[in-house]
DNA sequence: ATGGCTGCTTTGAGCAGA
């Protein structure tokens, strides 16, 4: 089973990049989207149908909405929610939906815009009633896979130049902090559990060359139970979705679990 | 130091993202 998270900016925009994966021989058959940034009514349900996928999706307006596509032979989905039952939200940023056993949940973490700031403070408060919900649904799930943008580069690694961003949004003590206090839950960071090329981000801005000079950071991650992290194979960012034309400006991360791990 | 791209919006300059 391959899993994958991606945050398209704009799954309108996207929708040809996302078709062409899924018909590519590397088609994950799960993929976590963010930032679909439409509403319900226009998701393209019709056309990944067509591709052989299913879809649950939590969409609003212009910003943020996630969804989770997997493919068609996996069955329906069970106990598909949206939302933080620990945390009202009119913003769309979480959605969970059990897939053929394994709990799956697609997050966006807010941004944070700049330590301090009231979107800061807001980034804390769902992080930490994310954990609080997560409890719970580890208890009840315990394979479980948190797959998304996480809005944290969580190691210094994981940043292109990290003195130049010490201290600031994205990488800040208290966002790392709340990121471990995830970790501690019992779910391991998939991608650090097989060897990694060095410089390996997952987000790299549209301006300035920045991914043609790999100027990113690591945002986007898959975080993994210790039952579904015991039977991962590999895991991976497939860069060259950010070198296409038009790109999201994430490319997808992806990890591999044995089929027979559960 | 600043703004740099891109996508969104009662379509057009301003916000948001990271």
């Amino acid at each position: 089973m391959k899993l994958a998270a991606w945050n398209v900016n704009s799954l309108k925009v996207r929708l040809p990049h996302l078709l062409a994966w899924l018909s590519s021989e590397d088609a994950p058959d799960v993929i976590c989207l963010q930032e679909i940034k439409l509403e319900d009514h226009n998701f393209p349900v019709a056309a990944l149908e067509e591709a052989g996928y299913r879809s649950v999706f939590a969409g609003q307006k212009a910003f943020n909405g996630v969804a989770i596509i997997f493919r068609h032979e996996l069955g329906e989905p069970c106990d598909v929610q949206k939302g933080n039952p620990c945390f009202p939200d009119p913003q769309q940023r979480l959605l969970a939906a059990t897939i053929d056993g394994i709990r799956v949940i697609s997050a966006y973490f807010p941004n944070g815009e700049a330590v301090e700031s009231e979107k800061y403070l807001y980034k804390l408060s769902w992080m930490k009633a994310l954990h609080e919900h997560l409890t719970d649904e580890l208890r009840r799930y315990p394979a479980l896979a948190l797959c998304g943008d996480f809005n944290i580069a969580p190691e210094d690694a994981d940043i292109h130049d990290p003195l130049r961003w010490s201290g600031g949004i994205l990488c800040s003590d208290s966002e790392r902090q709340a990121f471990r206090g995830l970790i501690s839950l019992g779910l391991a960071d998939s991608f650090r559990l097989f060897p990694q090329p060095e410089k390996s981000f997952s987000w790299w801005d549209y301006r300035q060359w920045s991914f043609h000079k790999n100027l990113g950071l690591r945002i986007d991650h898959i975080l993994l139970s210790e039952q579904l992290a015991s039977s991962a194979t590999a895991s991976g960012i497939k860069r060259e979705l950010r070198g296409y034309e038009r790109p999201s400006d994430h490319a997808p991360v992806w990890t591999e679990i044995e089929p027979g791990g559960l």
